[in-house]
DNA sequence: TGTAAGGTTTCCAGTAACTGGAGAGTCAAT
DNA sequence: ATTGACTCTCCAGTTACTGGAAACCTTACA
């Protein structure tokens, strides 16, 4: 499989797949006789993964630390579970915050009529909603 | 007002605050004998109006494109909502996946009991899971 | 008045996680 | 044979900061 295929595959740019074998998130993989990476199904697998975790919002780092698990059966999964929940919170937060902002901007986008007043309520509220100042 | 305090008020980092006057998204501030920042009401409140639109979803790019709406009243309001409609869009978005992405984690947390089996669905979980792979 | 803590300055460097582009080689099809 | 798409490497740039060093300023306290 030539690396838009397995890109395309694993939901990522192809630029990004050789990003990660360039740090060292993936190993290296195989080359044909021309030079060309070449990927299988495991390789995809793992790229897949770690496009899921950087969704779940795992840094690069973090993804790293999951491989490792991933890989060291070694490992308990209690490990990966403090890890899932720590970022679980934060999600959370994330989502609390979101909802505010698009509450918000809802609410000034209904009241700013689209007409051509210089005095939007959208600017306004940016300024002075949720007490910043 | 020196710019921690500043600083403090609008809710930023100094280091930021610094940085923004740096690559010209607000003015150069006024400076003390000594060279110390200092900051009036309406600087401050131009700050916490950035860091809401950045909190917003708005890039420093846009940022500048809504300070120099908020800072021309020829400008429609027209033109402000057009923008605030297409973040409010991708706003709503993110939060779709936001929320689909807590939901799937808190469930494989909730099925991975933090005992030391080294099979966490956690991590068959996001291998696995949406159809990525 | 001395001094110590803490705030401020500039500047330069680094971070995260890519992304873009040049220039050259390769492959598949017509 | 040549077109077009794909791939390679390498280097540079991006976004939005963030950290640290070295020096200067201010304030409080003894």
């Amino acid at each position: 499989m030539n690396i838009s295929t397995a890109a395309r595959t694993a939901g990522l740019p192809v630029k990004t797949v050789r990003y990660y074998a360039d740090i060292g998130l993936v190993s290296a993989p195989s080359r044909t006789a021309a030079g060309y990476r070449t990927y299988d199904a495991g390789a995809v697998r793992k790229l897949a993964f770690i496009r899921r975790a950087r969704e779940f919002g795992f840094s690069i780092a973090e993804c790293r630390e999951l491989l490792s698990l991933y890989e060291d059966q070694h490992r308990s999964s209690a490990d990966v579970r403090r890890i899932a929940m720590k970022r679980l919170a934060e999600i959370a937060k994330k989502r609390r915050e979101l909802r505010l902002l698009h509450d918000d901007l809802a609410h000034l986008v209904d009241a700013c009529k689209g007409d051509d007043r210089p005095d939007c309520p959208i600017i306004d509220g940016l300024g002075n909603r949720h007490g910043g100042l």
